[in-house]
DNA sequence: AGCACGCCGACT
DNA sequence: GTCGGCGTGCTC
C-alpha cells in the first residue's frame, strides 16, 4: 500500500505546507500537532492534509506533541479563511491561536475537539458594557438561560489584555487560557474546555479558536479596544475571526462595549447585528469648558478648580487627563484643526520637517503662519503636557497630594496610589472602578481629537464615555476644549451614544473610510532610502489599474534621517481588497531581501501612524 | 523566521 | 593562507 503522507504548517512567513512520511502505528488527523524535523531541528506544526502518495525521499514525522487534534475541521476553515483575508501564512496563523506545547514526556488527559454542524447562526448581537454584570451573575449560579436564552452551554470569552482576562476568570470562576496562566491551566482549560469542563473559559487573541462543544457562547470583551488588533502577524481583528468563527459553528456571537467600534455600530445600523439598548443609568453631570484664547498661560478654566475642590471635599479622588502628544497643529483662538482637504484627517505635524502632512495620501503642505479660518496667529501643537499640568496643579492646590500615573507596568506601587488628584493619559481611566471617582478633568480633548488619525473623533468619545462611567453620579466630568460643540462632547453631556454615532457614520460614509470601505497599509523597510522608494513605487505600480480602490501615493513615514528608511502607501477597496491585492503584490512580497527593502502588508490598520 | 552556504576584508 | 562578516536562499 502506498504511505501515508501529511502536509505540515509551520509558524513560518511561507505560505506552504511541508510533507511527511507518517511511521507506522502512528495515528494522525488533521488539525493535529507534530514534531517533524526542519532545517536539521525539530519544529512543532499542524497537519492540515492527509494523503496516499509516493513517498520521495521524505523525512518522518518524529511523534504526535498530543494524542488528539488541538483544532476541529472547523477551525481550520477558519483559520485558512482568515489566513487569506489578512495576507498571513496559514502556519503562523495556526501557531498564534494555539496552546502551549506540553512539557515533554508529561502524560495528560486530553479531549478532541467536537466537531460542529453549522446550523442556524443567531445574528450576532452588540450589547453595552452594563449587561455582562447580569450576565455574569446568571453564569455564576448556573442559570444561563435566563439572560442568554438558551439551556446553559459552553462560553468563550475574549478580553483585550491578560489583565482584563486574569480579573473575569476570576469573577466568573473560569478557566483560563491566556499566557498570564501557567502551561498547565491552559492546556487543562484548553482540552477541558473541548469536553465543556470547565464550562466558562476566558482568554485573549490566544483563545480565538479554543474548542467548545455546541451550543457555544462566544463573547468579546470591549470590542472597541484597540488591543484585539495588535500590529502584525495574524493581521486580523478578534472580532472578525470571532465573527467568523461564530458563522461557521453556528455559534452565538456577543460584542461588548459600552462605546463600540464605529464599525460595529454602522453594521448594527443594518442587520448584520442586533444592538441591545441600555436603559439609561445614574450620569455625573457633563460640562463643556471653552478654552478658545484663554489656555495659553494656565491649564485650568473656572469649572476644573472648583471640580476639583468639591470632589476633595466629598472624599472622592480626581483624574485630570492629559493628551499624550499632539502631533497636529491648531488654532488656539478658533479652535480649528490643519486638516486634509481631500481625507478630512488632521494633518500630522513634523517640526523637523517643518511641514504639514496627511497620513493618508501623504499631501504635505508648509508650516503656515497664521489660521486660515479666523486669521489668528497662536498656532500651537503641543498642549499641555503631564509636568506642566502638574506644576500648575500644585501651585493652585499646595495642600492636595498630586500623583502621576505612568504607564501601568513601570508604575511603582509606592508612588501614592491614594492620592486625591492623579495626571495621566486617558488609559488612565480603564483601571479606574465605576462611579469612584469624584471628576475627571480632560485638560485639552483637541489633544485627542488632534490626532492625525480619522479615529480620533471615536477615540475621543470613548474616553469621554469612560469618564463619565467612572464618576460618581454625584460629580463632574469637566471638559475643557476649544470645540464645544463637537458631538463627541455633545453626546457625552446628553448621555447619547446616537448622537456621537450618526455623524460619525456620516462622516465615515463620505470619505469613504471603514467601515464603508476598507483600508490596507503597503510598507516597506530597506537598507538605503532609494531601494525602499523604489520598492514601494513597485507595490504602487502593481496596484495601479485594480478596478474598485484607491491606491494614495507613496510617502516616507517617520524620522527624516531614520537608520532604515520606511515608505508606505495606503489603499482604499471594497470587502474583498486582500483577494484583490493578493496575487499583484505576491511576487514583492516573497522576494525578502534585506538591503533590498522588505514588503509588510498590514490589512484593516487599527492605527494610521 | 532560523539556519546554512557563499563570497570579500584583516588576522594568527 | 584561514576566520568571519553579512547577503541570499531554502526548509519536506
Amino acid at each position: 500500500m502506498t504511505p501515508l503522507i501529511v502536509d505540515v504548517v509551520f509558524d513560518l512567513p511561507v505560505d506552504r505546507a511541508f510533507s511527511y512520511l507518517v511511521p507506522e502505528g502512528l495515528g494522525v488527523a488533521r488539525g493535529q500537532r507534530v514534531r517533524a524535523p526542519l532545517h536539521g531541528r525539530l519544529r512543532v506544526g499542524v497537519i492540515v492534509e492527509l494523503r496516499r502518495d509516493e513517498a520521495t525521499g521524505l523525512q518522518p514525522i518524529r511523534e504526535a506533541v498530543e494524542p488528539v487534534p488541538v483544532f476541529s475541521e472547523a477551525m481550520l476553515r477558519t483559520a485558512r479563511r482568515a489566513a487569506a483575508d489578512s495576507l498571513s501564512s496559514l502556519g503562523s496563523t495556526l501557531a498564534a491561536f494555539s496552546p502551549p506545547p506540553p512539557r515533554r514526556g508529561g502524560a495528560e488527559p486530553a479531549a478532541p475537539p467536537p466537531e460542529v454542524t453549522p446550523g442556524a447562526q443567531a445574528t450576532p448581537e452588540l450589547w453595552p458594557e452594563l449587561w455582562p454584570e447580569l450576565w455574569m451573575d446568571a453564569a455564576r449560579d448556573e442559570r444561563l438561560t435566563d439572560t442568554l436564552g438558551r439551556e446553559s452551554g459552553s462560553a468563550l470569552l475574549v478580553a483585550p489584555d491578560i489583565g482584563s482576562a486574569r480579573r473575569w476568570a476570576e469573577r466568573l470562576d473560569a478557566g483560563r487560557l491566556d499566557s498570564g496562566a501557567h502551561d498547565d491551566a491552559r492546556r487543562a482549560a484548553w482540552f477541558g474546555a473541548a469536553r465543556g469542563r470547565p464550562r466558562l473559559v476566558v482568554g485573549t487573541r490566544s483563545a480565538l479558536l479554543a474548542p467548545l462543544p455546541p451550543p457555544a457562547t462566544l463573547v468579546l470583551l470591549d470590542e472597541h479596544d484597540a488591543a484585539h488588533k495588535p500590529p502584525g502577524p495574524p493581521r486580523l481583528h478578534s472580532r472578525e475571526l470571532l465573527a467568523a468563527r461564530a458563522a461557521a459553528e453556528g455559534s452565538r456571537l456577543l460584542l461588548l462595549s459600552a462605546t463600540p467600534s464605529v464599525e460595529s455600530w454602522g453594521r448594527a445600523d443594518g442587520d448584520a447585528l442586533r444592538r441591545r439598548e441600555p436603559a439609561p443609568g445614574p450620569w455625573p453631570e457633563v460640562v463643556a469648558a471653552d478654552t478658545r484664547g484663554i489656555l495659553r498661560n494656565h491649564p485650568l478654566t473656572l469649572p476644573l478648580p472648583r471640580a476639583i475642590e468639591d470632589a476633595a471635599r466629598g472624599g472622592r479622588r480626581v483624574a485630570l487627563i492629559v493628551a499624550r502628544d499632539a502631533a497636529a497643529l491648531g488654532c488656539d483662538d478658533c479652535g480649528d484643526i490643519f486638516r486634509c482637504g481631500d481625507c478630512g484627517v488632521a494633518l500630522a505635524l513634523s517640526r523637523a520637517a517643518r511641514a504639514l502632512t496627511c497620513r493618508l495620501c501623504g499631501r504635505g503642505e508648509p508650516l503656515p503662519d497664521r489660521c486660515p479660518a479666523c486669521g489668528g496667529h497662536r498656532l500651537s501643537a503641543v498642549g499641555w503636557g503631564v509636568e506642566r499640568v502638574e506644576a500648575s496643579l500644585r501651585k493652585r492646590f499646595p495642600r492636595l497630594s498630586v500623583a502621576r500615573a505612568g504607564p501601568a507596568r513601570a508604575r511603582r506601587p509606592a508612588s501614592d496610589p491614594a492620592a486625591p488628584v492623579v495626571i495621566g493619559t486617558s488609559a488612565l481611566l480603564r483601571e479606574v472602578p465605576r462611579g469612584s471617582l469624584g471628576a475627571v478633568g480632560f485638560v485639552a480633548l483637541d489633544g485627542l481629537l488632534r490626532q492625525p488619525d480619522f479615529r480620533a473623533g471615536e477615540r475621543a468619545f470613548q474616553s469621554l464615555w469612560a469618564a463619565a462611567e467612572a464618576v460618581h453620579p454625584a460629580g463632574r466630568v469637566v471638559v475643557q476644549t476649544l470645540h464645544p460643540d463637537h458631538y463627541a462632547v455633545r453626546a457625552a453631556i446628553l448621555q447619547a451614544r446616537q448622537e456621537f454615532y450618526g455623524p460619525e457614520i456620516k462622516f465615515r460614509a463620505e470619505l469613504g473610510y471603514p467601515p464603508f470601505r476598507r483600508l490596507c497599509i503597503v510598507s516597506v523597510v530597506a537598507g538605503e532610502d532609494a531601494a525602499a522608494r523604489a520598492l514601494i513605487e513597485a507595490c504602487a505600480a502593481s496596484l495601479r489599474g485594480i478596478g474598485g480602490i484607491d491606491v494614495y501615493p507613496a510617502a516616507r513615514r517617520g524620522a527624516p534621517a531614520a537608520r532604515r528608511p520606511r515608505w508606505s502607501l495606503v489603499i482604499k477597496g471594497p470587502a474583498e481588497l486582500p483577494r484583490l491585492i493578493d496575487e499583484p503584490l505576491r511576487p514583492l512580497r516573497e522576494r525578502r531581501r534585506r538591503r533590498g527593502g522588505m514588503v509588510e502588508v498590514e490589512m484593516d490598520p487599527v492605527a494610521l501612524a
